[in-house]
DNA sequence: GTCTATAAGTGGATAGAC
DNA sequence: GTCTATCCACTTATAGAC
């Protein structure tokens, strides 16, 4: 990332902003993160924003030294929240070793992953917000660039070492890369939403990400053909 | 489509533009699509189209209503040139039976399909507005939002068609239910451009495809491992 | 058919009072 | 820490001269 933040006092986890000023900065995020989900970036005013905070915008100026250090500070928090659901510590300031050994056996995480679109279904605003700016950001120069490639980078990464073990410990063994099915996973995913975003009633997105993992030997925690789940 | 841009006369195939009028909406039509390919939609005003085009952005106007309904005439546009190399007549003004009866081969037309993401390759600014846009108009009263989800539907029924031919003419025949594996493909390149455009290096766009077609027996024209190909 | 001029509005950002 | 007031760049769009 290319902007550091500072040094965000009370965020640890479990931590309640404690100042006013942190109370009002989570407020402005809040906010942002809403119409910022709403309409993406470039169509969302400050002006809006802050109106939506209880302030003006010159208030708001006052918490963030404006526009782009805000999205990218929505942006963080908000990985910073999902993420940590999949894979604890690696998306964040840092990877964090202690959390990140402390993990759910590979079958789970393999169905949280997959649970994470049934999750979006939820927010589709962030869904496209999110869609949106990863188009967006592939223009250098652009202030998220650097946040969309890392995160990138980081998602295949780990799913195609979570991939991996389950492939070694298939009955049998499967052959396949498993950093290149990550990569179509991960592209799956993303595309199925772009589709569900447009028309949701024609995108069962879960069912289509199963249907493709059942093609390396991989099945839902209740699987209704194929063969038995793990656990 | 919400709004019919008019008759648009000289636009048969093999027709030149015969007016001076003709020809200036033309040029004006090459300068938005190369400007909103490179900066998206919002991001590029009509000064900057039309100073491209050599005029001024009030010359402009006189050839198009508004913005919006020069980015519909962009979108269709491209669409008529592109699809019609994969599936004629199908995605421009109405389906043509006589141009969508002569069609190539069942696995020529898949190569092609294949293709396609080569070819977007080397225009990256038209696939990252495709991506920003095919989000951006997910929501309601987005000017192209119809736009987009006609193109879905059109595209999942046409590959799903098309896969339903290689199914059923496969040896053995394939059991998966092929607009379901439609679907996923065309996500899957979706989502494959929107990681290729962040990181071109980290993406091999058309390898993925087709190791995802392989789960289906399906293989490329000139196949290295697996088994050879029908022509 | 294209221009100049201008309307009418919104954007992000700043200065300084309170 | 939040406000009002203001600035300036820039947007789409219109009116009317040439």
């Amino acid at each position: 990332m290319s902007q550091e933040p500072g040094k965000r006092p009370g965020k640890e986890p479990g931590n309640e902003p404690r100042t006013k000023g942190e109370r009002t900065r989570a407020r402005i995020l809040d906010s942002a993160t809403e119409l910022f989900s709403r309409s993406g970036y470039n169509s969302v005013s400050l002006r809006e924003i802050a109106a939506h905070a209880g302030m003006t915008h010159a208030g708001l100026l006052h918490h963030f030294p404006g526009k782009e250090p805000l999205l990218l500070e929505v942006l963080s928090r908000r990985d910073e929240d999902d993420a940590a659901y999949l894979f604890p510590g690696l998306l964040g300031r840092g990877p964090d070793p202690v959390v990140a050994a402390a993990r759910h056996p590979a079958a789970e995480r393999l169905n949280r992953l997959v649970a994470v679109v049934g999750r979006n279904s939820r927010t589709p605003g962030l869904v496209a917000l999110y869609a949106k700016l990863s188009a967006e950001a592939s223009e250098p120069g652009h202030p998220a660039r650097a946040y969309f490639v890392k995160r990138y980078r980081v998602l295949r990464a780990e799913i195609g070492a979570l991939l991996g073990e389950l492939f070694a410990s298939s009955e049998p063994p499967v052959a396949a890369d498993p950093h290149a099915v990550a990569q179509q996973l991960l592209a799956l995913m993303d595309g199925l939403q772009t589709q569900w975003l447009l028309e949701p009633a024609a995108v069962p997105m879960e069912e289509r990400v199963w249907e493709f993992l059942w093609n390396y030997g991989l099945a839902p925690p209740v699987a209704p053909e194929r063969g038995p789940v793990s656990h």
